[in-house]
DNA sequence: TTGGGTGCAAATGATTTGCAACATC
DNA sequence: GATGTTGCAAATCATTTGCACCCAA
């Protein structure tokens, strides 16, 4: 509960953008600690229920985050590097809302991706992983 | 690439909802098509890269839903029973763009997803499978 | 000594792939 | 005959679980 999940939290927080387990993984072993791939995934989980972590599904993959704030937030990604920025949009809470409230629905949550190119990697070549609509 | 696809396409179609890969294969085995699981997961990969189908992943599994417009929409989800509406939301589609085009990111593509609680299930007891903030 | 955290190894389960049979043109 | 589809069985691979071990209170 605390030294090893320290340890992953702040391998979490030193990569920066999303990892999967497996990755995070691997770089807390090559950095030198002696953890298990077991205690890794533990320790996400764990985080991403408290709200430490944002998790997201890629390749059927899960990858996390280090969550700054612990509030809501959503997150703008390059497709190409990676490259996350944490932004948040009033209008877009307000919009879920009341989409929500005209179908009769409650208790309203909501989950947003927004994907682009980043300047540093407009004009390049883009590895993979496009996202068609959703 | 036809008669087999077709009844995965219809057999989506019938399912109303999001279901998986394995849950539709089982339901036509159920209604007396001789299909295999792999050909449904084929099927199922074209019809989500042509635009025919949507997916999203849920409890570590990929769901589909046929997608009746191949236009660009969201959906609102019941976290209880699965219900599912589409949804068009051009306040987000702005705000998508508008966000992107402030940190310097091109090619703007975006996913929302709303879940809340219908009006049938408010009051019942929820099952399962909440979502914190993203 | 007692309970929770840890990690290895094995199990699980969705998805993918190799490959041979089959239909269609 | 060539080309593309199908489906079985086996492979793959992320994630989870069983269980023994070890540390701190």
């Amino acid at each position: 509960m605390t030294a090893r999940h320290d340890t992953v939290r702040q391998g979490l927080a030193a990569a920066g953008t999303f990892v999967s387990a497996q990755d995070l993984h691997a770089r807390l072993r090559a950095a030198g600690h002696r953890i298990g791939l077991t205690t890794v995934y533990r320790a996400l989980a764990a985080m991403a229920g408290g709200g430490e972590a944002d998790v997201l599904t890629a390749d059927g993959q899960q990858v996390y985050r280090a969550c700054g704030t612990g509030e809501h937030h959503h997150h703008l990604v390059c497709r190409s590097c990676g490259k996350t920025v944490e932004v948040s949009g009033p209008a877009v809470e307000r919009w879920a809302e009341a989409i929500g409230g005209e179908h009769g629905f409650v208790d309203i949550t909501h989950t947003v991706e927004v994907v682009g190119t980043c300047a540093d990697c407009a004009g390049q070549p883009a590895p993979a992983t496009p996202r068609p609509h959703g």
